[in-house]
DNA sequence: TGAGTATGTTACCGATCAGTAACATGATGC
DNA sequence: GCATCATGTTACTGATCGGTAACATACTCA
């Protein structure tokens, strides 16, 4: 058997053979602006990162910016991907949609390392508004409340907007929470009390 | 009567000669870092903005990060101290006092150009578990929600911890949210939903 | 075989970053 | 009047930033 640094170098031999360069420079950007900060992180280290170098970077992504921006495209489409699989298993069961998505998001904050939600940090740390990645932040941030009243109002709550409105603060607050007071309460009050919104909300109670 | 213009100048120049330059740096490292972010500002722009150079600036302060950790614990004193106070005209209110403390911090999100909690955007911006400003954060957000704690079981709510760390949820969620999807819905379903944790929790219901 | 195309490599640009040395100025207090 | 000390000013360091020019290599497809 083969060491496990060498068949880390293999590995990385094989998927530089088999991914092409865009791919793994979006793929290290991910890395890389989500566990350092995107402003901490240089293109010369992303490029690095995803064995190959910044002028290949620069052939395809016009700026660091339009990368940031790419990058943020495709981790809000992944979080509303796992929205709609989850739709597909909850078909008729709208609140206990909402209830499966948000046990798989506080699943991922409590992974170890986790830094909470990428969409929200780079919100902050992206305040400028011409910025081209914050256009993909607020509109995903706003579909995702937008899905929330949604199901709501397929469950039938009443006050469905509202219900929304609160569903996306223990989300967001439990995304930054767990990052000054750790990840035990966070978490655990946002399923809990996003239960009793969705279980003890209804209109016929 | 003078213009406008010629007015700041002689503010300016009061303001120069009235305060030390070590508050003067401070007061514009807060300005600044809040509404730009603590990465994107430089120590000359603050140096500048202050009306004093660099060269004072490293006379006052070791380095960047223990100016950033001065201003944060600046910002965490404020805050603690606009809590106290509401503490002493809600003597024996302890729901109420909390509520008053929520309602300032909620006309603070809906004064324009805010930009949400500067120790939560502190916190997402300085990953590094040694920066010098980190204790400072952690140590504000852990007292905050103990303040919390103790008060929610001053009122004689049952599961005063799990509400503590809901209101954690519901405050920090609305300082962020409203950077992404704006500052209507978020600070009223703070409001909201903090009256009613409050008012429909207590242990005799 | 040969042309075109994607990628790698190296070296560079101007700007800005945090931080410092050396010296000039101005006020305070004895 | 003199010494002290805080502040201002200018110029600098070495590192890093985002971004580019020029050229070498390698693979593909006709």
């Amino acid at each position: 058997m083969v060491g496990k640094k060498a068949q880390k170098r293999l590995d990385a031999a094989a998927e530089k053979d088999a991914v092409p360069p865009r791919a793994r420079i979006l793929s290290a950007a991910h890395d890389l602006f989500y566990r350092q900060g995107i402003r901490a992180v240089g293109v010369e280290l992303v490029a690095a990162s995803a064995d190959t170098n910044k002028m290949t970077l620069y052939r395809h992504f016009d700026s660091k910016d339009e990368l940031v921006a790419e990058y943020l495209q495709e981790v809000a489409a992944g979080i509303e991907a796992s929205w709609d699989r989850l739709a597909a298993t909850h078909a008729g069961d709208p609140a206990g949609h909402i209830l499966a998505w948000l046990r798989e998001a506080g699943r991922q904050m409590e992974r170890p390392g986790s830094r909470g939600c990428p969409i929200t940090n780079a919100a902050i740390e992206l305040p400028e508004p011409d910025h081209p990645g914050r256009a993909v932040i607020e509109a995903h941030k706003r579909g995702m409340r937008k899905r929330f009243a949604a199901r709501c109002k397929e469950a039938g709550l009443k006050d469905a907007e509202i219900i929304a409105d609160q569903l996306v603060l223990l989300l967001d607050g439990a995304g930054v929470a767990m990052q000054t007071i750790g990840l035990k309460g966070p978490v655990a009050a946002l399923l809990r009390h996003a239960e009793w919104l969705l279980g003890n909300g209804r209109s016929n109670d």
